[in-house]
DNA sequence: TCAAAACGACTACGTCTGTAATCAATAAGG
DNA sequence: CCTTATTGATTACAGACGTAGTCGTTTTGA
């Protein structure tokens, strides 16, 4: 069960999620190192962010002596549903399948693919 | 073959796209008093979007008499192409199929659901 | 013909975002 | 001890966004 972040997390916001989904918690230099494989951020861009994503409620810090450890509040699951239901609201009336339908079309899916979402959804279905 | 807008186009712009991708050519008016079952804009907020959308390349305008008649460039398909696939780039790799586990498990979808769904696979599976 | 309505252009302004620099306090190394 | 590096906090600033007002001009209805 995580908090849902009060307001949406930005790009550049969501970079500094991704490292933090990916381990935690860290602290702020850290974050910057792992970050700097995607995007050239000097740290006090990062430390920005960071600021930002407490404000936010997506991550929460606790003081680790002298410096801060930061970890996620939100779960990146919940992050990309709520980001995903988003999508489909605003596209797709709220629907599923029209999306299915619509990527599917689009990415032109082999035979494969197709036969693996089929092979996933036989075995969701209880 | 629609252009592709150079820049993103925002939430409030989007709910004028979709007037026009509803009907168009349209006047500034009629965008306005079609816009207003979903928003509660004035007139001038609905202008301001329209003269962004142009600069974005996202609609074109040519003068009808002496006002201008809107018309969407990007065509919707292609824009919410653009989205999915923005959104499946973020979070899922770039592949279909993990969006669709996803959002199959969360949505926690009945076994009707996820026959319809197999059924348009199965059709489009060429 | 004259006032009112309609129109596009320009301006406004607070918030959010991307990207940092600077500062004050502290820790650490020589 | 004293200098240097770290660290969080504060401030900065341009561009995008949401939301709109004003102005100058033209059309139109009385």
């Amino acid at each position: 069960m995580s908090q849902k972040p009060s307001e949406r997390i930005s790009d550049a916001e969501l970079a500094v999620m991704e490292v933090l989904w990916e381990q935690s918690p860290l602290t702020a230099t850290q974050v910057s190192g792992r970050v700097a494989s995607r995007r050239d951020w000097s740290l006090a861009t990062v430390k920005t962010l960071l600021s930002r994503l407490v404000t936010k409620n997506a991550i929460g810090h606790h003081l680790d002596g002298r410096r801060f450890l930061y970890a996620p509040l939100v779960e990146r699951d919940a992050y990309v549903s709520g980001e995903s239901r988003r999508l489909v609201d605003r596209f797709f009336g709220g629907k599923l399948m029209p999306l299915v339908a619509h990527l599917a079309e689009q990415e032109s899916l082999s035979n494969e693919d197709i036969a693996e979402i089929e092979r996933l959804l036989r075995e969701m279905k209880s």
